[in-house]
DNA sequence: CCTTGACCTTCAAGTTACTTGAAACTCTAG
DNA sequence: CTAGAGTTTCAAGTAACTTGAAGGTCAAGG
């Protein structure tokens, strides 16, 4: 029998950890002292000391240890904890193999210019939505800009206020051609609606969803399309240094819509799609 | 200006995490009614939120990115923090990895048996410590068994009990020779002392530091020696099976010493020094 | 036998980065 | 004007311990 001191150093663990342990249940001394209050530890708790760590080693919890050193669990329950752990050891291998090339990126960056640079393009997954839009081929802009004009004025008075999101564009077309952008202009919705809109040029918005976009690349353009170009190509350098590939539409959604004699105060954010590249 | 829950959406970071930022002083709103206490944020700020999220993504601690993004940090300290993290990020990945391998061994070994076996071998790491020891080739049982009550009966007079720890051999000798055990026995010591012991046979017991093991495998015996086969040959297999490599003497260390007539009692605590096994 | 210092006890609070909940207040669409 | 959604503060909870304070216990040395 040993006291708690003696026993921490031959188990190599705490003596405030197995007091702790103690306290919760999971593993108590063979022996205290009424009087004293004093542990008292023998050798063949060892064992029992030892398959704790290793389970808690696994990264199981504390309490999932506990259930499985005390209750006898199921051979299936067992396996379902270990593949779950299995599962999620991959996933943090996979998040810190992401974390690492970030660190070393920066750390380039810094021996590169000397200092580190905030990142304007951040990654983040999009749930999917629905949208009230209208897709037009763009070769006028005093068209397209009747038609937002319209939407802004019609579009609020038959939807409820509730449900009416963000104005935004999915910007289709493989690239970029100047005089035929294929946009579909409209707003998101925080409900599914079954609506549609007339517009006053005859056309007609309607309802789908926007899929989702498990990684997406999002940039802030402050001011009007003019300030486009840098944000568009940094979401591209971007992507190419960190290895991802746009893999979809690109979508811009306002923030901040654009108000007559305050175009430059509008904020929107460039939403793309893109994928890793396998290593 | 967003309410918070707005802005909460636009970030992707829920409201209850920029109270907290607020709270601890890394991120306010940039205006807060002072009548309603209402969080006011501004699209500008998403610029210093997303750096603070970025520099969490690495996985440093917010008091580290606090001091990051407000006070001026030289670019060596910068350096310093990345340095420090990627070489964290680096072990993570190691340890990860590690634990991934036993999950599936235990998952492994489910399928296979049907049910998990606590392993009773485990690895630890020892420090350097003084040992009071004689070298002694065992060729006659009876002379070794003598050597030891010698030494049992003298060392406890010599050495502070403070000083004194436990009885202890190290196994010297490449392999296993059954009648010619290269054999170091003695006590281990809590204090580097300068003393030599002599015995009746007329050698002498000297201290030498025991070096440091990093990596052990330890297995605990309960009994006296021919309870050793299943000891040593767990530490083995695995080993083995682990992909660890022995690569010095081993240890026996005497938790619980043999008293006359309860040798059984005994329990003793067999350690080996590893290596990993390049992948 | 007594002292001294190491060792032990319990209890409370601190750690990190939040989340959850309660009670109360504010805003806005209809 | 009202209902319901949104917001506020404050407190407590989370996991797995560690640290510290105040005080009791043990054993060796004198």
């Amino acid at each position: 029998m040993f006291r708690i001191g003696e026993f921490s150093k031959i188990a190599q663990v705490p003596a405030s950890q197995l007091r702790y342990y103690d306290e919760i249940g999971l593993f108590a001394p063979i022996h205290s002292d009424r009087e004293t209050g004093y542990r008292y530890y023998s050798v063949e708790q060892l064992a029992r000391l030892n398959r704790i760590l290793a389970l808690k080693d696994l990264g199981l919890s504390l309490d999932r240890v506990k259930r499985l050193v005390e209750d006898e669990v199921s051979a299936d329950e067992i396996r379902g904890m270990l593949t779950l752990r299995k599962a999620q050891i991959e996933q943090t291998l996979q998040a810190e193999a992401v974390r690492l090339r970030a660190v070393e990126s920066r750390l380039q960056q810094l021996e590169r210019t000397g200092h580190i640079q905030d990142d304007e393009v951040i990654v983040k997954s999009l749930p999917a939505q629905p949208f009230l839009a209208l897709r037009h081929i763009c070769r006028d802009l005093s068209e397209t800009f009747a038609i937002v004009t319209d939407m802004g004025q019609i579009v609020p008075n038959q939807v409820k206020s509730k449900a009416l999101g963000r104005f935004a564009a999915v910007i289709h077309g493989e690239r970029y051609e100047p005089d035929e952008l294929d946009l579909e202009l409209g707003f998101l919705l925080e409900r599914d609606l079954d609506i549609k809109v007339p517009l006053s040029n005859g056309r007609e918005m309607t309802v789908r969803e926007l899929p989702p976009i498990q990684i997406a690349l999002s940039a802030m353009r402050f001011g009007g399309p003019e300030k486009g170009i840098p944000c568009y190509s940094a979401i591209g350098i971007w992507a190419e240094t960190h290895q991802y590939q746009l893999i979809g539409p690109g979508r811009e959604v306002f923030l901040v819509p654009p108000k007559p004699g305050h175009e430059s105060e509008m904020v929107v954010e460039i939403q793309f799609p893109v994928t890793a590249i396998a290593a």
